[in-house]
DNA sequence: CACTAAATGTTATAATTTTAACATTCACGC
DNA sequence: GCGTGAATGTTAAAATTATAACATTTAGTG
């Protein structure tokens, strides 16, 4: 423990509260020390910051989310919500407008929607939002109200409303949990509106989930699994899906 | 132009959305490609994405906005606006409700709002909203609509309705022109319910603009100088209002 | 089916960053 | 002042990342 250390971190750190990166040279000639010390500094003390590529940059800042590599297993896990993605593609025609739900499942599938010309998304999930904003040709619209951070999505007293009033094409819904008896779950309770206002004005509505959330029950529920048209899940989904059910299953489509 | 650049650099992006690093050899694999392509694409094509240290990193994630890059002036240009803001928060309390417009003046505001405890943002721009929804202890109120992708935000016809339902305390407004007698303007016209509905219903309602937007008027007018209780300005910008001017300006605070 | 141009891959080289080992300086008690 | 250990600086080598040049593949065209 060293008094300068932390002194010098804590200098480096409020150059860098405004956010931005600081070259390791640069540091050091600030806190008038050899690029040598700063280093010694980062490993030596616990920090907020991180060296990345020679410069430092703010990390496991409070409530921020912390700089990490991802890992194989993320990454692999990645490929496969974009394979499910790949093949719910299947079902979007030009001109759709199409309500997406909020989670991680159906990322993937928003960029490859820049191949279309005309195309309008309604969605209340701001990680959806941003994908899609960053594409051209493509009309937006974000269901808004107060922010629930969890799911990284909106909610409101009048949301089912909203939707009701837009005219949505087709409806990607995703779920946390699909007991075959029991029904369709999510996380939280804000999410249960919206998407039963989307299942209920859609003319066609897709349930995406891989396999992991067949047998699993969520607090909320918010549809029966007859009340899709289509399941898009992945090969070790499918067969969970059809065994001990066989009449009021929906069409299933396998990634 | 390359459409499959395009389409890596999505994918990419949105295996980043919810933070992190992905390396270079990692995005490659994931991309199928050599790391010679990404190191391409992300130099040909226009991306939100940099390489840190043979790392993916999400640019304009909190903390990582890599600044070494930006000219001095651009540098420069971002240190007024941080300065301008640094004046705003001086009005800022703990347990606030605050209104904050859409633009780029207002955003080095909001990191700093990570030190109060209790305070309400409703805002109804998206870039406002991401910068807010990484903060802890923040609520969030995003108001929804169609996107409009130049001004970054939202429009919608009853936004005017929903924000007067809101109880803001403090209106935080920016503008793209402001001229002494003709009054304040914007450069979209869906811009002007949601301001004007603020200026209305808010209990202080300051306006932050820097110098290079006096003289200037733009396609739509919202409001009347001295429908502001504060303007906030810089050194340039002070003299300019006040001159020619002295019965019904606001009270006017310089960064 | 050959031709062309764009896109991608490969390789070698340059530049940068990291690490390790050792030298030097500094603070402080005796 | 001297000795001691911690802190810092310096240097060289290793590892990594970036760049440039050229080879190969691919997609589109007549």
């Amino acid at each position: 423990m060293n008094g300068r250390s932390a002194q010098r971190l804590a200098k480096l750190q409020e150059a860098l509260a405004s956010g931005g990166t600081l070259h390791l040279r640069d540091a050091a000639e600030l806190c008038d020390v050899s690029e040598m010390t700063i280093r010694r500094d980062l490993t030596t003390q616990p920090t907020a910051m991180t060296l990345l590529g020679g410069r430092l940059v703010m990390a496991n800042y409070p409530g921020v989310t912390p700089i990490y590599d991802l890992t194989e297993q993320q990454a692999s896990h990645y490929q496969a919500k974009y394979r499910l993605c790949q093949r719910v593609l299947a079902f979007i025609e030009e001109g759709d407008t199409l309500f997406i739900d909020c989670g991680s499942t159906l990322i993937p599938l928003l960029s490859q929607l820049s191949h279309f010309r005309e195309l309008t998304v309604v969605t209340y999930a701001l990680n959806v939002a941003n994908a899609v904003a960053a594409l051209p040709n493509m009309r937006l619209v974000l269901l808004g109200g107060l922010f629930y951070a969890a799911s990284q999505s909106f909610g409101s007293d009048n949301m089912a409303a909203a939707i009701e009033r837009l005219g949505i094409n087709k409806a990607l819904i995703s779920a946390a949990g699909v007991d075959l008896e029991r029904g369709v779950s999510c996380f939280h309770f804000h999410e249960v509106a919206p998407k039963q206002a989307a299942i209920a004005t859609a003319m066609q509505r897709l349930l995406v989930v891989d396999a992991s959330k067949f047998g699993v029950v969520r607090p909320a529920y918010f549809a029966a699994l007859d009340d899709f048209d289509v399941v898009v899940t992945d090969e070790e989904g499918a067969p969970q899906l059809l065994e001990g059910h066989g009449r009021d299953v929906p069409a299933v489509t396998v990634a």
